[in-house]
DNA sequence: GAACTTATGATACTTAGTATCAGTTGTTCA
DNA sequence: TGAACAACTGATACTAAGTATCATAAGTTC
């Protein structure tokens, strides 16, 4: 699980103020184990008198400070997870946690790649295209194990 | 560009009607160069008395036949455009034209790869991950060389 | 603790996309 | 050909995701 201290740090670092209703949602992000839509995280905190428009304001300013990005699965693009940079910074994990995916289009199953295959190819990249590149995302589409029989 | 009527035949291979407004959708899609939303599509074929929902909808359908994907651009999932098989296989086109992507976070300038960098790691990954592995889709995002100074 | 700024929740609104439905258009087969 | 049927259509109403507005509340500064 990722440190909410070191993200709470990030948004009074950067002048916002940490609020009751911020604290909450780092708390409930930092939580999260798979990609999660805004409206999920609503309906957990609205019991504690949480407004819609401040999760989804939240949300989005966690999108800017660079913690949370947002990712493009089949079925659409609403769903938030941890950026790699957050997880990197974080002191609960040595290794490199890196959010390639392979997605099983029978099941919905989503496995994490151990290990980046884009690493190699970035220098390449960044000579041939001529740009700065700073980060990238990847799906893998196809069948699970389980699934292919 | 791709030819219209390579897609037209899949529609009717597939048991589809080929009707006067799908036929003015797949006429505007071997068009468009750049991704593009339902909603740009639905401007200018309304003026031929195409309704919304039967731009959505024929949309859709292209999306199911593997024509067009729907891509994730940073600011939302709602644009679509050819896919790698449908060009692939378009006689206008000799060399592997892929979809991989860099985005210019500062201009928006979309670049394509031209060469495949996932290539050489399919078979890896699909061995490691015991996925049977039918597609990706890859965006990288940075800073174009116009963009970096 | 007054003055100011920022953030909040409620609400209304916008945008993207889907469901419904009566009417229209292709297709098939006699 | 044309009747019967299924597929498709545009109009409309709706849902879901997200944004804008605004009066109120809560931090911050001095």
């Amino acid at each position: 699980m990722v440190d909410a201290l070191h993200l709470t740090e990030i948004i009074k670092q950067k002048g916002f103020r940490l609020t009751i209703a911020r604290q909450n949602v780092v708390d409930m992000v930092c939580k999260s184990l798979y990609p999660f839509t805004a409206e999920e995280m609503y309906a957990q905190l609205k019991e504690q008198g949480i407004g819609r428009a401040t999760v989804f304001r939240t949300l989005k300013l966690l999108q800017e400070l660079d913690v949370l990005v947002r990712v493009h699965l089949e079925e659409g693009c609403q769903h938030y997870q941890l950026s790699a940079a957050t997880i990197n910074a974080s002191h609960c994990h040595t290794e490199d946690h890196h959010h390639d995916r392979i997605i099983c289009r029978h099941c919905g199953e989503i496995s994490y790649l151990d290990e980046c295959p884009m690493k190699t190819n970035v220098n390449e990249i960044a000579k041939r295209s001529g740009y700065r590149i700073q980060g990238h995302h990847l799906d893998l589409y196809g069948v699970c194990r389980g699934c292919d029989k």
